[in-house]
DNA sequence: GGAAGTTTGGACCGCTGGTCCAATTTCAAG
DNA sequence: CTTGAAATTGGACCAGCGGTCCAAACTTCC
C-alpha cells in the first residue's frame, strides 16, 4: 500500500554535508540557469540530490533563500567597488556594477523590488550613502539624495531585468524592439509616441541608465 | 459517487451579465480589500458569485487581469493630471498623483515593476514625455530624461509599496520604523548607518519622494 | 557499547492558476 | 410559435507549488 510508511531502504547521511551556504550557492546556479520561475523547492532539491526536509532544516523559507541569493550577488559588487579618487566617478562605477550584475542575473532585479528591508538593498544604501558623504552632501540633503539615487537604480534595473534583458543575439534583440515599437506605434497615433517608437530600436539600455545617473549627479551638485 | 458528472441542478444564466469591465472592477475591489496575495481566481469568483470558467471566458489569465487593473488606476491619475502653466509643476503633480495612487493601492506599485511593456507603464511614459517636450528638452536628451524620471518614479513607488506603506496609525508606523532602525543599528556599527537609522523615524516618505523628483528636474534643466 | 542528538528524504497537506465540458440560456431563422 | 445553433456559465479536475512532519539513518559523546 502506498499510503503507509514504507520499509524502503532509508537514506544514508551524505558525505558532502548540506549547509546554508551550499544551498544558497545551488539556488544561484538554478536561478541563473532557469530564471526566477525555474527555482522551486523541488528543482532545488533535485539539483542538490536531496529531499525537501533537508533544505528546510537549514533555510526558513524560499523568501529568505532568495534574499540571501540576491545579497550574495550584490555583496560581490559592493565589495569590489573601491573608493575612486572622484566620488562622482565612484557612484557611476557602483551603479554600473549593479546594472551589470543584474544584466548577468536578472532575477536579482525583480528580487530587490520586493522587500525594502532586505540585506541586499541595505548594502546598496550603505555604499551610496558613503559616497555621497565623500561628495560633501550635507546631512539632511543626503537622505533625500541617497533615496533618489537608490530608488532610481532599483527602478531602472527592475525594469531592465523584466524587459528584453539578456537577449544575447543582436537580431533577436532588434526583433524584440521592432515588435515593441510597432505595437506602441499601432496602439497610439500621438506624435510623441511615434517619435519615441522610432528611436526605440537604436537605444542602448546601459548608456541610458548611465545618463540617468549623470542627470542625478548634475541635480545634486547644482543644488549643493 | 463524487467523481462522476453529477445530475445537480445546473446553473442558470445570470441576470447581471459578466463582462471584462465588471471583472476588472471586482479584482480592484478584492486587491484593495485583501492585498495582492489576497487576489486569487477563487476569491475573485467568490466575490462575483460565479465559477472559474466564466472568468476565463472574458480574461486570458491572471497576469492580464492585474495589468488591466493597474492600468485602470494609473489611467485615472494621468487623465486627471492636466497641463499646468509650468511644465515642471505638471511633472511634480503627476508624480505625486502616482505616489498617492500607490499609497491608496499598494498592489499597483509592485505590479508596475513586473512587465515594462504593460499599458500602465506606457501611460506614465507618455505623460512624462509630453511634459518634457513642453519643457523644451530636445529630442535625444528627452529619452534619457524621461527614462530617468520614469524609472525613479517606478523604483520609489515600488519600494514604498513594498515597505511600511499605509500603516494608518501613527504609533504603528513609529513602532515599525523604530524597529527597522534598531535592526539596522544593531546589525552594523558604521557611523553612516547609525546616523541614517537615527533619522529614520522622523522621515516623511512623500516629502522625500518629491525631493527626489526635484533633484532629477534640476539635473534635467541644468543640462538642457 | 549504547544512549542522545542531529541530519536526511519522502509522504502528505492545503492551496494555486488554468483547462475542459455538460448544462443552460439566448436569439435569430423559418 | 418552434427550433436549432451559438454564446455563456460554473464546477469537477489537473499538475504543480511551498511548507510540515516524522521515522530512519548517521554522529557523537559518555
Amino acid at each position: 500500500m502506498i499510503g503507509m510508511t514504507p520499509p524502503t531502504p532509508r537514506n544514508a547521511r551524505r558525505s558532502d554535508a548540506l549547509s546554508r551556504g551550499r544551498i544558497v550557492e545551488a539556488a544561484i546556479e538554478v536561478l541563473d540557469a532557469t530564471g526566477e520561475a525555474g527555482l522551486t523547492v523541488r528543482s532545488l532539491t533535485a539539483h542538490l540530490s536531496t529531499g525537501r526536509g533537508a533544505i528546510y532544516h537549514h533555510v526558513a523559507n524560499k523568501e529568505g533563500l532568495l534574499a540571501s541569493a540576491a545579497d550574495d550577488i550584490v555583496g560581490r559588487v559592493t565589495a569590489g567597488a573601491g573608493d575612486d579618487e572622484d566620488p562622482e566617478q565612484s557612484i557611476r562605477l557602483l551603479a554600473l556594477g549593479i546594472f551589470d550584475a543584474i544584466d548577468a542575473h536578472p532575477w536579482v532585479g525583480t528580487q530587490l523590488s520586493r522587500e525594502p528591508g532586505q540585506p541586499a538593498v541595505f548594502r546598496i544604501w550603505k555604499s551610496i550613502g558613503s559616497q555621497l558623504q565623500r561628495l560633501g552632501v550635507p546631512g539632511p540633503a543626503r537622505a533625500d539624495a541617497g533615496s533618489a539615487l537608490v530608488n532610481y537604480i532599483l527602478g531602472a534595473t527592475a525594469q531592465y531585468a523584466a524587459g528584453p534583458r539578456r537577449v544575447t543575439s543582436d537580431p533577436d534583440r532588434k526583433a524584440y524592439l521592432d515588435d515593441l515599437a510597432a505595437r506602441w506605434a499601432q496602439h497610439d497615433p500621438d506624435p510623441i509616441v511615434q517619435d519615441a517608437a522610432s528611436h526605440l530600436p537604436e537605444h542602448d539600455d546601459r548608456a541610458q541608465f548611465l545618463a540617468g545617473v549623470d542627470i542625478f549627479l548634475t541635480g545634486i551638485t547644482a543644488r549643493g
